[in-house]
DNA sequence: AACAGCCACAACCGCCTTAGT
DNA sequence: GACTAAGGCGGTTGTGGCTGT
């Protein structure tokens, strides 16, 4: 997308940006598969690309990985996103983290172009006098604890909320979950089932 | 057919955290 | 403990493609 382009670097030598060709993602998936998915510095260098090791890991991550799942957001995991991006705000990682074969790139992009705009609208059919409806007095005093201190608020959601708990070890467990992907059941045993929009079909 | 506006998404940027020395 | 480099993350930008006029 971005232009191809080529930008002098303070040692001089000049670096590759913009939109990556298959002859690149060839050099680097080969490397990657030699060295391994780590020190992205040395993999820019050893393969022969000139990125750097940002970029290289920055594809890798959203494009190249095996097992990625590219395009036709289900419904399912459309409405997992509302749930988690509720509860967790912009953890894109996170949030990923409980999207197998998706990408924090993705799922922010896929927010931004999409569900942003259905939320605020919903927001807005909700609450048609309130200018800033992302401003408005939180729901309960885990929205509030969450607005102020997200990670105090996990970390302490036992205390939090009193009407949701659960081990908080295991939500923070954001490996990878095998499986068949439509089990989203976990979701539901910390997230109430309220009124989110969405979560009756109407999307 | 030509143009403008909008949309989707890949990629970059800057900041923060972590690991190594 | 201090410093530095690398990695990770979220925000933002830029471009190609699509759609409407």
């Amino acid at each position: 997308m971005a232009p191809q382009s080529q930008t002098e670097s303070p040692t001089r030598k000049f670096i590759n940006r913009g939109a990556w060709t298959p002859e690149e993602d060839r050099k680097l998936a080969q490397c990657i598969e030699v060295h391994g998915a780590k020190r992205w510095k040395s993999i820019a260098i050893k393969s022969g690309l000139n990125r750097c090791g940002k970029s290289c890991r920055l594809r890798w991550l959203n494009y190249l990985r095996p097992n990625i799942k590219r395009g036709n957001i289900s419904l399912e995991e459309e409405d997992l996103i509302l749930r988690l991006h509720k509860l967790l705000g912009n953890r894109w990682s996170l949030i990923a983290g409980r999207l197998p074969g998706r990408t924090d790139n993705e799922i922010k992009n896929y927010w931004n172009s999409h569900l942003c705009k259905k939320v605020n609208s919903e927001e807005k059919k909700k609450k048609p006098n309130t200018s800033t409806p992302q401003e408005s007095t939180p729901r309960n005093t885990w929205d509030s604890a969450l607005a102020e201190n997200p990670e105090e608020a996990i970390n302490g959601i036992g205390t939090v909320n009193s009407e949701v708990s659960f081990d908080v070890n295991e939500f923070l467990d954001f490996s990878p979950k095998e499986g068949p992907f439509h089990e989203l059941d976990w979701v539901n045993k910390y997230l109430e089932l309220d009124e989110l929009p969405g979560s009756s079909g109407e999307f």
